[in-house]
DNA sequence: ACAAATACAGAAAACGTTTTACTAAAGAAT
DNA sequence: ATTCTTTAGTAAAACGTTTTCTGTATTTGT
């Protein structure tokens, strides 16, 4: 029933391999036989079937991003999901298609989910969030050749591609630009220490101090639960130290919210007392007030990237191992000043 | 390179037609004959081809999500990722695949991205936000009898299926349980009016006001831009008042952020001079204190509903007109309290 | 014991494209 | 005029499945 290459062809008194020279912008077509195809192609409504091209020509126009989905995600982590707004859009721009594929599927493991995916050739590539590539699925995309981006560096030495933020640059960053608007004595406001992105922020914290020439205490650094009341309290302790800080860099906006709090209701003045520089901005940063100085990434131009990386490692896979590194910016806002 | 059911067939000893078969599960294939076929899939890690089985047997076990997906909206608004999430999740366990259409195409109006998709046959079924579903669209759907689920009920009457949350059902337990609780002037912080949600939720605060017996007087509502100052300067201007409000539903969890401010800075304690409940369970609810009690409504379902809607309509393409709403749910916190 | 029904297996025809020859015609070069 | 290229177009063979139809064996019912 619905119009097929073989309907434009008769339609338009030509051979259906004319047909398709004219739908994929092939050579050897008279112009005025193009033109004549496409007339009865939008008469005729006809926009081509997907899964027999896609079978006769050998790839699908397609990409999968592999990862968990599960409830209550985007709010745990609204980030990643601007990573992939950045990929679709993308893809999109490029006429291909992006897939979620869940890895939590019932009674499989990630790894068996991804081999199913990828043998059933429904894509042509993978973004794939690093979690999930342990060395028997680097080996699973080496041995098939299959296109992929890591999202986020893999723990391990890998030929694979991938694309990261760079947290300790971030650190950098932030203690910079507190010492150049003054501030002498700085404090870490932590998460915990299984949270990797935190131990990296704080390593880079650590260099960034040493290289600036300043020297980094360890009561000055806290480690505290994603707990408002919590950071608080911890906050409000950093506050009464002898020496208290002039400036702090919070791993987050969460711990942001509670220092904020700490700060005023320890009878102090934001910027003028204490600067406050947090990580990821948050949307309900706007909401904190005063608003916070915040150094973030663009994630959807990183997932922007991660998909141009990949097409083009769809396009050439004999392409070498590719990586990009997103660079962190300031967003100034009202929680550092330069002081007098 | 690839192996295929051929391969399976000839190292078998069977036709590819039994192999066909056994992947499928149909009858008419002997005990012993499915076994050693299996174990040889299973040797030579067959998985079929998907565009191969998608062209022969007529679909493509994929679902379209269409919608925009621009840079930053998992921050504005990370309720409708757990929808998808929801989604995907029942999708995937029953073999279907997930992908994103951004209808947001350079150059293309949503009504060609959507007529483009559904002609290339790349899915069997479509979920789509209502936004989109214009008389056209619907004429569109209905035309190529694609089966869909528009997410929120589209702005005019349509046989199309749909699935929503219940606003004014929402407002009504958020009156209910304030006045349960022993309040007598109830005061509503609302949105902007272009805001169709929060008009909805205003209309059943009225509704369910006048049920109640209670009266509605337009000074006890506001209307705020989505700005943490202005809506605490809002609040306080109610709790002014001759006869201040002793109980106030906030549209969202932004208003109860700046609410719950003006009440604390007017020296009153919550709940038990003014007690407050919010809509929609937002991240950082968790972050406010005191803790706002909340009515929401379970996305991450609603998405698992849609999903499982639309496959039953892929199932049975004659199957009437769906409906879903979901009911909202009272999550108590500490904003609300029964009066002694 | 014999017809009828059923279980199993395979051959072959789709499904709707792309692509690879191959032919015919037209131009260019000798 | 003759040969050599280039261009325009086509017929036919993939691509890897599902499905229908046909033909035997085997069981079941009488």
């Amino acid at each position: 029933m619905p119009t097929t290459i073989h309907d434009i062809a008769r339609e338009a008194g030509v051979s259906i391999a004319t047909v398709s020279k004219v739908i994929n912008n092939k050579a050897h077509v008279a112009h005025t036989t193009r033109e004549k195809v496409l007339k009865v192609m939008d008469q005729l409504n006809y926009v081509p079937n997907a899964s027999a091209a896609n079978l006769a020509r050998r790839f699908s126009k397609n990409v999968l991003y592999a990862d968990r989905f599960y409830k209550g995600l985007p709010y745990e982590n609204p980030h990643m999901f601007d990573i992939i707004c950045g990929v679709s859009h993308e893809l999109g721009r490029k006429g291909y298609r992006l897939s979620l594929l869940n890895m939590d599927s019932p009674g499989k493991k990630p790894e068996e989910v991804l081999e199913e995916a990828i043998h059933s050739r429904v894509a042509d590539g993978l973004i794939i969030n690093s979690v999930f590539v342990v060395p028997k699925v680097e080996r699973l995309l080496l041995w098939h050749d299959f296109p992929q981006i890591c999202i986020g560096k893999p723990p391990f030495d890998t030929i694979l591609s991938w694309i990261d933020t760079n947290n300790t640059l971030s650190s950098n960053l932030a203690v910079e630009h507190l010492i150049s608007t003054g501030c002498h004595t700085l404090a870490f406001m932590g998460g915990q220490k299984e949270d990797i992105i935190f131990m990296d922020r704080l390593r880079g914290f650590r260099t960034a101090m040493e290289r600036c020439g300043f020297e980094t205490r360890e009561e000055y650094i806290t480690y505290n639960p994603p707990e408002v009341e919590a950071i608080f309290q911890s906050a409000t302790a950093l506050l009464k130290l002898p020496s208290p800080p002039d400036g702090i860099i919070c791993t987050n906006s969460l711990m942001a919210v509670g220092t904020v709090r700490a700060i005023k209701e320890s009878g102090l003045r934001i910027p003028e007392d204490v600067s406050l520089i947090a990580f990821d901005d948050h949307p309900y940063s706007p909401m904190v007030s005063p608003q916070p100085t915040v150094i973030d990434v663009d994630l959807f131009s990183l997932g922007v990237h991660a998909g141009n990386l990949l097409l083009k490692k769809i396009r050439n896979p004999a392409m070498l191992i590719q990586t990009y590194t997103a660079l962190p910016r300031l967003l100034l806002r009202s929680t550092t000043k330069v002081r007098a």
